[in-house]
DNA sequence: CTATAAACAGACTACTGAGTATGTTTTTCC
DNA sequence: GGAAAAACATACTCAGTAGTCTGTTTATAG
């Protein structure tokens, strides 16, 4: 389950968010990533069997990631208002810290399915992705519930309310640029901000 | 302005659209866009210059398809909530109307500048895609702002405070799957959630 | 110190797909 | 009906890239 990541691959896969991110998943070539790196293809296919591993392995640590930083702030005794308030700040200042990562996870989000028959290898791991995402908002899509049967929220359909919220929250990932001064200040602005927006947005 | 465009180029658009959304912008080549049409690569290329531009074409298309919708509903007199509401609405509906279209802007609003010098002609032809764009978020822009002067708004970043709006309305985009039957009024179910929930998360 | 395996580098192959150049058909217009 | 132009089809070129294969270095263990 921990998938012990060696310091070279965890080396990899960060450049291979960066270069995802700015040239698009399928512009970037392995070639690129490897020269990012200052090295060559080599060490790359050593470590990763395909171009398309690599990139649901970048996916997958994306999702880890906001899982991981989500589940740590939940607190099942608050009231769901309380409790979803937490998860979506602590999920957006995640999205922010790691920004590369989600930015790959939008673009490989379209529905999208590639026209090759994805070697069944590719495609197992695809459903990993998709499972590990969709275990991440059912934490969420778990509070909104509550917070509908509590009367607090107002009664919509649940499929389309969380997807709506998770999409708030994941905004940033369209327009947010990092190096910009007093980062950790901004962010924290911008976590509260959405975090109260998201959950304006649910209120009966 | 109008860009009066002929039977045929309109046919290829969509065929394009399609493929863009079924395959991945990236993914489709113009060969597979022709053979959905039962025809070859001269077709294209005759009304296209190059793929680049038939993909602006096609982006360019969707933001007006949105643009005209949202136009022509507006309400000058009306206090902003309520104009907003008409203006969310008929977004939402033209979004589901014209999927296709307006799930390859998904698929190229990531921020992924491609790594060609892109010809110049066609870095115009971004240019005026994204200008369209601006053009349409700013009609909403101006109702939020309104709002937020009049008091009914809570007083948040703009930016912000409209990314975060249209992304709730573009949701359908990442979810929506058409072919279920009463289509009709699903449809509008969907629209009226989905602006009920952008209002809720303005208000003070 | 040596053998063995891991961690790379560098050159090569095979294929895909954008763009072109030219030929062929259909329409348009006088 | 005939010329000119538009609307395609077909066959080709050529650059870029995923993946492979073999060699070379570096760690690791005995």
């Amino acid at each position: 389950m921990l998938e012990q990541i060696s310091a070279s691959k965890s080396e990899i896969l960060d450049a291979a968010a960066h270069c995802f991110m700015t040239l698009g998943a399928d512009a970037a070539s392995i070639d690129d990533i490897a020269a990012s790196l200052g090295s060559t293809k080599g060490r790359i296919y050593h470590h990763f069997p395909s171009k398309g591993a690599l990139l649901a392995a970048v996916q997958l640590r994306a999702a880890r990631f906001t899982y991981g930083a989500v589940q740590e702030v939940i607190d099942e005794q608050l009231a769901p208002e309380l409790c979803l308030h937490r998860m979506a700040e602590a999920h957006v200042l995640e999205v922010l810290r790691s920004l590369p990562y989600h930015k790959v996870i939008l673009q490989t989000f379209t529905g999208a399915r590639g026209k090759t028959p994805s070697k069944a290898a590719e495609e197992g791991l695809q459903a990993q992705v998709r499972a590990e995402q969709r275990q991440h908002t059912e934490l969420f899509a778990t509070q909104v519930s509550r917070g509908m049967a509590n009367g607090t929220f107002a009664p919509r359909t649940l499929r389309v309310t969380v997807a709506g919220l998770m999409l708030t929250l994941n905004s940033p990932v369209f327009w947010y640029q990092p190096g910009r001064g007093d980062e950790q200040n901004f962010r924290k602005a911008v976590a509260d901000e959405l975090a109260e927006m998201a959950l304006a947005s649910l209120r009966a």
